[in-house]
RNA sequence: GCUGUUAUAGCUCAGUGGUAGAGCACUUCCUUGGUAAGGAAGAGGUCACGAGUCCAAAUCUCGUUAACAGCUCCA
């Protein structure tokens, strides 16, 4: 007998060689059939093998991330069963689980060419398959057998996967006449795929290396139940309406020009109100913090860039220099501010008293990024930062990286962006020749920073080998309407340009020491976060955001004047309010784009006039019916409060 | 940058070798005061740009530019 130990920490005996299906019958009969794949001390495994000693046991169903890798896996093998039986000699390279379904790297057989036509046979052969119910087979295999065994299939990529695996560790999975190296794990049988859907294909570079043959990635999803299919294709158009592009267009928030040039957005006046609305907001708070505010030039010498090694690391790939009439005179676009900024600390001698000094600046930068990188405002050549930077002593390096959470926590708050995620960028410790620094000072800044997150409490995942050259940071990362994650705030520690603009302080024991730099930005730029804030809000901004809260509808132009006065009464309470120019003349046309943006609407008409009220909606919640004109006030006034008072 | 797809009215799109289309939006007039009203009339397009094939190109071919999806990249 063996002792299972369940997530509750209550304990079972079984036989030994007991399996996770069995485990999930002796509890009930419902779970035995819901479950997907289990947890055997921490390793995710499949419901079919035996397990031989006491285990922590945990059983994963679909709503556990653990049970849909499963079941997502077993799809991607599916899917290359169904390629392998429709173009016989497919040749298959990678295909795993993703966030949202699967994808399998797959290179047809000669004179092959798949496109989005072919989905539908996919999708009907996958689902033939699942019919035959077939169980998918774990062998562990030799190095030599398996290399033989793919050989004998063609399957070139599978065999230089199978080249950089440990004899011993290989393993491959069977189902019907697919065979697939891998390690699992796995679903059961194919049975329990009711629903599929091939999404889309792409070409992708066999291992991300673009001198490799490029191959065709075909994109998945499947669910257990036909209706989760609908609902998540219910959901993805859903999710298209909330595109930034689309929103920005429509609310006229920004725009591109082709003759101005690619991945340079335009801010129009909504968008431009509603990015200065968030300046000031952070200006408020940085303020608070001890910021000081600073502008400088757009562009710098490129002795500036060679002295701050960006021109060594980017030069080529930049913006190329811009040249003056008199010769040999080069300046550069800045692509960041820090540069300028060190320049602002060297100025002047500074003592150790005067640390830290905080110079902040919403400065906007350019990037030559690939053209076929450009998206939206998320990615761009020309970006404002709400950058700063911060110049302290070492010892104060944790507690300034606590105060600069304090600001990201406090914005992701006002703004409603509960669901971020926070990773730290660590180097990796084995290949410590790529960075710059000592050891001494890494291990202090990595710990700071780990120390900092533990001792505010913040989940962060820890990636090694992603910390910029010059330092360790931590990133704040939010998901768009479709569920790509993108950097917004960033907290940066950096030795290298300190060290490069040779930046010093006299410290209490009258000798000059080296500061260190913390970059930091909580929007990341207001470009990609206007951008992530459209998508989450569908472009209904939060109240105190909006370029205007109210809008004043007249049913006829006879109410014109009262609607003025009204108006007037609203803005002396300092509520932005307009009548809506639009409709002067008849009140009831009112154009989409008005009702997407502002939050309250208020009708007038003969009634209201005399009773000395308005009719207000509010978008999402409709009518709220008549209201006297304070009583509304009021409600605004603490609608906003409320929002703003905490920040 | 790479692979693929796309580009027609302000917006969403149809048109696939033979005189440029619809819905919404816009302008004017009529009707109606009530939350995306109805009717009539009208304006708006070198069909992204440049070459080529053809009697004839929005349509076919090539190139350019831009956008979209994915890959690679992101100081």
């Amino acid at each position: 007998m063996i002792k299972i130990t369940f997530p509750d920490k209550t304990v079972r005996e079984y036989e030994a060689g007991v399996t996770g299906l069995q485990i999930a019958e002796s509890i009930s009969p419902r779970l035995a059939q819901d479950v997907l794949a289990c947890g055997v001390n921490g390793e995710t495994t499949e419901l079919n093998r035996p397990i031989n000693q006491d285990a922590e046991f945990v059983l994963y169903k679909w709503d556990d991330e653990e049970g849909k890798h499963a079941f997502w896996h077993t799809s991607a093998h599916l899917m290359a069963e169904a390629l392998q039986e429709l173009w016989p000699g497919t040749q298959f390279g990678i295909g795993p689980a993703i966030e949202n379904g699967f994808y399998y790297d797959v290179m047809p057989p000669a004179g092959v060419t798949l496109s989005d036509a072919n989905f539908p046979e996919i999708e009907k052969k996958m689902q033939e398959l699942v019919q035959r119910k077939e169980a998918l087979v774990r062998q562990e295999i030799a190095k030599n057998d398996a290399i033989k065994f793919f050989a004998e299939r063609g399957q070139s990529y599978k065999n230089e996967l199978i080249a950089d695996l440990e004899d011993g560790t290989i393993s491959t999975y069977t189902q019907g006449n697919f065979t697939d190296l891998c390690r699992g794990p796995h679903l059961v049988s194919t049975e329990k795929i009711k629903a599929v859907k091939v999404l889309s294909l792409a070409a992708a570079y066999w291992r991300g290396d673009a001198t490799r043959p490029m191959m065709t990635r075909l994109y998945g999803i499947t669910f257990p139940k036909k209706k989760m299919l609908d609902e998540y294709l219910v959901k993805l158009e859903e999710a298209k309406k909330r595109d930034h592009r689309k929103i920005g267009k429509e609310m006229e928030l920004f725009m591109f020009s082709e003759r101005v040039g690619k991945g340079l957005p335009i801010w129009l006046p909504k968008g431009t109100s509603v990015r200065i609305m968030l300046q000031d907001f952070l200006r408020k708070i940085q303020k608070r913090y001890g910021y000081q505010e600073v502008i400088t030039p757009h562009i710098g010498g490129k002795q500036l860039y060679v002295t701050s090694g960006h021109y060594a690391h980017y030069g080529k790939d930049s913006f190329q220099p811009i040249h003056t009439p008199e010769e040999g005179e080069e300046y550069m676009l800045k692509p960041m501010n820090c540069p300028h900024h060190c320049e602002i600390y060297a100025s002047q001698p500074r003592s150790y008293k005067d640390l830290p000094l905080r110079i902040a600046e919403f400065g906007t930068v350019y990037r030559y990024e690939q053209s076929g990188e450009l998206h939206g405002l998320t990615r761009v050549r020309s970006f404002t930062q709400d950058d700063a930077h911060l110049f302290c002593r070492p010892d104060q390096v944790k507690e300034e990286f606590k105060r600069v959470m304090d600001i990201i926590f406090i914005v992701f708050k006002a703004l409603n962006f509960p669901e971020y995620e926070a990773q730290i960028s660590l180097r990796d410790p084995n290949d410590k020749e790529k960075y710059i620094g000592s050891d001494e000072v890494w291990a202090e800044a990595e710990q700071a920073i780990v120390d900092a997150c533990k001792e505010k409490g913040l989940k962060a995942t820890v990636e090694y080998g992603e910390a910029a050259f010059y330092g360790p940071k931590l990133d704040f990362m939010i998901k768009d309407a479709l569920g790509r994650r993108w950097q917004l705030g960033t907290i940066q520690v950096d030795y290298n340009l300190p060290e490069r603009f040779q930046l010093e302080y006299t410290g209490s024991d009258n000798e000059k020491h080296r500061p260190v730099m913390i970059h930091r930005a909580p929007f990341g730029s207001m470009e990609r976060f206007i951008a992530v804030l459209i998508e989450h809000t569908a472009g209904q901004f939060p109240l105190w955001l909006l370029p205007e809260q109210v809008a004043l509808l007249p049913i006829s132009e006879k109410f014109n004047d009262y609607a003025e006065e009204v108006c007037r009464y609203l803005n002396t309470l300092d509520i932005r309010a307009t009548v809506d120019s639009r409709n002067e003349k008849i009140g009831r046309k009112v154009r989409d784009n008005e009702l997407k943006r502002i939050p309250y609407m208020l009708i007038v008409g003969e009634k209201e006039m005399n009773e000395g009220t308005v009719s207000v909606r509010k978008k999402g919640e409709g009518d709220l019916g008549a209201m006297k004109m304070n009583d509304f006030a009021n409600k605004i006034i603490e609608e906003v409060r409320s929002m703003t008072e905490n920040f």
